[in-house]
DNA sequence: TCAATGTATCGACAGTTATCGATGAATGCA
DNA sequence: TGCATTCATCGATAACTGTCGATACATTGA
């Protein structure tokens, strides 16, 4: 996860038809990569945390709002909104006391066609 | 991961615009389902099977040419495809002593779609 | 029928992960 | 300054997961 892909890269060759993932054998440091990036999704947790910071007013959410829908401890819910954030998912911004997480529906988007275009 | 929804839903509903991960609160049981989807993606082994099945001519490999590409024991390789046969993105197919497995591209396209249209 | 081969299953083990309570740091308010 | 609140970190624990060797099963060919 180091050097931001863009998110549709015109497609000059013919080749980039359909998925990264099923265009070329992957190599072990790409699949790495690429795995880490699913791993941020596969979490019932973290797909419902993303989804209430997505469907909250301007894609932002306080963190301290979203404990109580999915039913977890406080630390719990910290551990998967840095998750998120690692993964690029979400960013994390302080104001005062609170920590207002926002969707990065770009970085969503970037997954997305990995699998597909 | 029961019914089978169709890969690309004719958007009738104007707020079908993005993604259903996006577009609504995910429920706990939607989330478990849609995680569990991922899991099977946030594995670098399995991504590479995934990707060594794909470009083999027609999408089709035998799963005794797959272990030495990534580098695993065979009943690690076994298990992998399991999980990827259970998740469906793969179907492995008996023939003689030989297990065919083959990419399900549609699979791909769901799980894709899932994120974004 | 027997040996060889490809695959699945079993048991074990190490590493990872999700979870929580307790605690500490930072901020705002009275 | 002191207190309440919000969040992150720590430590512990239970559960899950990836991995392999050993072994059992199934199929083919001699």
């Amino acid at each position: 996860m180091t050097a931001p892909t863009p998110i549709r890269p015109t497609a000059t060759d013919a080749e980039v038809c359909c998925s990264r993932l099923l265009a070329e054998p992957l190599g072990a440091d790409d699949a790495s990569e690429l795995a880490a990036a699913f791993k941020a999704l596969a979490d019932p947790v973290r797909l419902q945390l993303l989804s209430l910071i997505a469907v909250a007013p301007g894609g932002t959410a306080c963190s301290c709002d979203l404990e109580e829908p999915v039913g977890r401890s406080q630390p719990t819910v910290s551990h998967h909104l840095s998750i998120l954030a690692d993964a690029g998912l979400i960013t994390k911004e302080k104001i005062g006391r609170w920590v207002n997480c926002t969707i990065v529906p770009e970085r969503l988007a970037q997954l997305r066609d990995l699998l597909g275009t």
